[in-house]
DNA sequence: CTGAAAGCGCTAACAT
DNA sequence: ATGTTAGCGCTTTCAG
């Protein structure tokens, strides 16, 4: 038997030897079981201040087949908006008595697999977040995951809650705003290849590019960071365009500091749209035009969902979108002159 | 017996009996343990494989009395600070094979006792980082959650590695490097009052005004947020000083903010500091001068102390001190011209 | 209403 | 080298 220290924890049985009673007695009054004597239920409390006595969760959770624990999967804890539903979850899952338990994958998508299962097997569910995953793989893995529920990803199992934001939507909702603006040359800074969200945003614009053909809208392949956008200023500059739809706020971010060494001014000659809304977006100077992305509500609504498979809560629907909201700032403005294209 | 669903789960003994040996031939081969005859070996893997087992944390944890999990508690997960250290912890930790469960105290430190001690009983061990609570409510909680490590709080306990990031001499830095550049009136926008990272600040900058009697330095009221630094403006100007030592990257982001909607020029009328050097500092405009905190490191230290602690790697100092390091960016330059007070 | 005892899934003595 | 068995700390039938 492992027993690290030479100091005994205090266990349910010194407190039944000290309240003078059984073991069941202490376990039925920490419980607040019904049907206690009040006194031997005094006793035992007595006893349990005394000791400092605190039920040992790992026994408990093996008696009760529960954990009280869920997992929460994520790509990469550098992001604003993992941290944003990490948060989400947390605060949300503490509200009913639950913990959360990390797993970050760090940006290694061969890991997740592997890293979701484990974490599954400490807890009672998971909250799975796998943007790069492949769908062959991700429908693999669902049926031992159980239960869980998926973030920016669909699947054809009915059983499996799924929170997805309609990138698509908030994509076309920013272009249309520049487009407004008088622009009609713009770029888009396109995210990590494999992302769903990035797909998302890609159909989205083939649906924009349809609604609008006198626009012309190119694609740069950027990615999802600070540096990426930061790097991009040049190529954006290069296509002429005087609207840019970058993948999120930290591209855009990265862009505004690039275009800002540069002396291109924002909005004046180039206006620049983020995605998200994370809490910097609202003080970048200029401000920054985004799609506001409702992430802790997502968090929370993901939580939610997991109750509702684990038992308790009360049903609520299964899939839900998310509709980014556009948030206009400071960060676009009326094109100077049409360009000639 | 508490079974939620009908579906068992596959156990030790499933695998036993499908590969006709005993329980313990089993947990050998899982543990990779001495002394198993090949044959049997094999048989027992494929059984597990056929059976896609996996061993049951929670029977390991009760057995082996480890849960493999370690618990961190934090104020506020909203805060890039802290979450730059639990990426750390959680980077670090997953390289041993460890978890990290969350614990946020949603900066009521009230609760903080309370949840530190919860994450302690399901955890092997925890890294606590609750700079407002209050001395005597630390040291009175500390030996029921050894093992465990401090962040940015010391105690007189020599068993509990403590992790102090120099606040004080950081701060004096900045004002050294505000000084240099021929400011002589700065002022200090003070963070949470009783935050141990604001007075560790406040003590440094006592320090500094007797090595600088010529430089007139008040201080303000502020907090820890972008609203704090974004209101802090009006207040600000009214002081008349040319150099801003904001308590950390965020309210100097707040006050970038506020002093651009003002139109003041940064740092052509004033100069304005951070703290921390948070990924975003490098892209504001202009680019935030500030002291730079290894916070993924102290993380990582975090963890390899907690470690050693529990038993396994190699023996390390029990106390850090990090040193921030001064990161001359744009949001500083030379005062324009003397200020006569 | 209470206590004795079985069992949650696994590991580690202890025999063999 | 393998099987038997006794826990790990707790909950919950099941008798009384």
């Amino acid at each position: 038997m492992a027993r690290k220290t030479a100091n005994r924890r205090v266990g349910i049985t010194d407190v039944a030897q000290r309240a003078g009673v059984s073991l069941a007695s202490v376990s039925r009054v920490m419980n607040g079981n019904f049907s206690v004597d009040p006194d031997i239920a005094a006793r035992v409390r007595a006893a349990a201040a005394e000791l400092n006595y605190h039920p040992n969760a790992v026994g408990r959770s093996l008696a009760l087949g529960k954990t009280d624990t869920i997992g929460i999967v994520v790509p990469d804890l550098a992001n604003p908006t993992f941290q944003g539903m990490l948060r989400g979850v947390s605060r949300a899952a503490a509200q009913d008595g639950y913990r959360v338990l990390i797993a970050d994958s760090s940006e290694v998508s061969s890991e997740e697999s592997i890293l979701a299962g484990e974490a599954r097997r400490r807890c009672d569910g998971v909250v799975l977040c796998a943007p790069r995953m492949n769908e062959a793989e991700l429908e693999a893995l669902l049926p031992s995951l159980q239960p869980l529920v998926l973030i920016n990803r669909s699947t054809a199992d009915t059983q499996t809650p799924s929170l997805v934001v309609d990138y698509g939507q908030g994509i076309q909702d920013l272009a249309a705003h520049l487009v407004e603006l008088g622009h009609t040359r713009l770029v888009f800074l396109a995210g990590p290849e494999r992302s769903a969200g990035n797909q998302a945003r890609l159909q989205g614009l083939e649906k924009f590019r349809v609604d609008h053909p006198e626009v012309e809208l190119t694609t740069l392949p950027a990615g999802s960071s600070f540096e990426a956008g930061h790097v991009s200023a040049v190529a954006v500059l290069a296509t002429g365009a005087t609207g840019v739809l970058a993948f999120n706020d930290l591209v855009a971010m990265g862009l505004l500091s690039g275009l800002h060494e540069r002396g291109v001014d924002v909005p004046g000659d180039i206006s620049v749209t983020g995605f998200d809304d994370i809490p910097f977006a609202n003080y970048t100077t200029p401000p920054l035009t985004t799609a506001a992305v409702a992430i802790n509500d997502i968090g929370e609504q993901a939580w939610h969902e997991l109750r509702q498979l684990l038992g308790d809560g009360d049903p609520e629907p299964a899939h839900t979108t998310f509709q980014p909201e556009l948030k206009r700032r400071g960060s676009t403005g009326r094109v100077k002159k049409p360009t000639l294209s």
